[in-house]
DNA sequence: AACCGTAACAACCGCAGCTAT
DNA sequence: GATAGCTGCGGTTGTTACGGT
């Protein structure tokens, strides 16, 4: 008998989320802070499982999420990083602050796992640097999918060597990933990159469309669609991209089942509840705006933003040169890469 | 212009681990 | 130590836009 559901599924909404949704739980978790998920349906009456208010937070909503084009950097990093960690895109996202976990997984496997195969494909017979990665890519999944039952087969002895095969060249092709960049590529602004607005900027902004939508719609025309600049579900197909930001482009879902759920009676209510309207909307829109530094600071202990493992690869990387990379630099990183315990008790 | 296959990504689902009782 | 509840994670699905024919 497995868990009982984390919430009873009767009149429990599904599907994309409102900018009402967005704004309830965002202003929820400036009083409150992220955290308690199981209490934030029944405290602010939004009819989402806590799960989802979880992910959406986490996924979307969160400060300081970077969306748009994965650079060819982040790309590496997560090739290797991949290669080292296996599927743990959590602990793949800790090295990767702005990237959510979902937003490297769903890179990974529309891109990334595209990508290596072609690599893959165009070297075959060739026992190049890829195609081993290539092989302890595939031993990884391996261990990553049946990991209890393959060690459990193989002496521990095997399992070790292996292990430490595996690690070294994880190694490996991580240094050389990031030798071939420049270091510009960790923390720090990047001027090339957009650095995206928080999400509170981003909630304030679609508030602020809409007003004007709604503005228009009052005036006779029909009901839109919403836009948003941080939601491609409530991307309408009436949208245009200008109200787009850079790298909200998205274009996927209109979210033709629930944004028809929230165009129309919900906006009333909506207004009553956060008192936005067309004249108090600038002010407000500023205290969203001006609180999302405190969500910044709240965000900040958040788990899985893990800061001193990136801090000591980024200072092996710079300070120590990545080329010469010595035992104690393999063992600090290793440390720092949080590897499996058996991993740990290993070294 | 219409159709179809593919790409992209948000969201859901179920499991596992952790923590409190 | 056992149990229950909560949270986090990874796999998968659903939906829509895009691009090619």
């Amino acid at each position: 008998m497995g868990r009982p559901p984390c919430c009873d599924k009767v009149g429990v909404k599904k599907g994309p989320w409102t900018p009402e949704e967005d704004i309830i739980l965002v202003s929820y978790i400036q009083e409150h802070g992220p955290g308690n998920w199981r209490a934030v349906p029944t405290k602010t009456g939004l009819r989402r499982c806590s799960k989802s208010c979880r992910l959406r937070w986490t996924n979307y909503l969160r400060p300081g999420i970077k969306r748009g084009n994965f650079t060819e950097q982040e790309e590496k990093m997560i090739i290797h990083l991949q290669a080292l960690l296996g599927n743990r895109w959590a602990a793949i996202a800790s090295y990767l602050p702005q990237r959510t976990d979902n937003d490297i997984k769903n890179y990974w496997n529309t891109h990334l796992k595209k990508k290596l195969m072609k690599k893959e494909e165009g070297q075959d017979g060739q026992n190049t640097s890829s195609s081993k990665q290539e092989g302890f890519l595939n031993s990884n999944s391996n261990s990553n999918s049946s990991s209890s039952s393959s060690q459990s087969n193989s002496s521990k002895g095997q399992w070790e060597r292996r292990l430490q095969t595996d690690i070294h060249m994880a190694k490996q092709a991580l240094c050389e990933a990031l030798s071939l960049d420049k270091p510009d590529f960790l923390p720090g602004p990047k001027p090339a990159q957009p650095v995206y607005a928080s999400s509170t900027e981003n909630i304030a902004r679609l508030l602020e469309n809409w007003m004007t939508r709604k503005k228009s719609d009052q005036s006779g025309s029909s009901p839109q669609e919403y836009s948003t600049q941080n939601s491609s579900n409530y991307q309408g197909k009436a949208r245009s991209s200008d109200q787009l930001e850079p790298g909200f482009r998205s274009r996927s879902g209109s979210g033709s089942s629930s944004s028809n759920e929230s165009n129309t009676p919900d906006h009333h209510g909506f207004d009553s509840l956060f008192s936005f309207n067309s004249s108090s909307s600038p002010s407000d829109i500023n205290h969203l705006r001006a609180v999302s530094a405190v969500e910044e600071r709240e965000s900040k202990p958040v788990p899985d933003q893990q800061v001193a493992p990136l801090s000591l690869i980024e200072k092996w990387l710079f300070e120590e040169g990545v080329n010469n990379i010595n035992q104690d630099q393999v063992n600090l990183l290793d440390m720092s890469l949080n590897l499996d315990d058996n991993a740990a008790e290993f070294f």
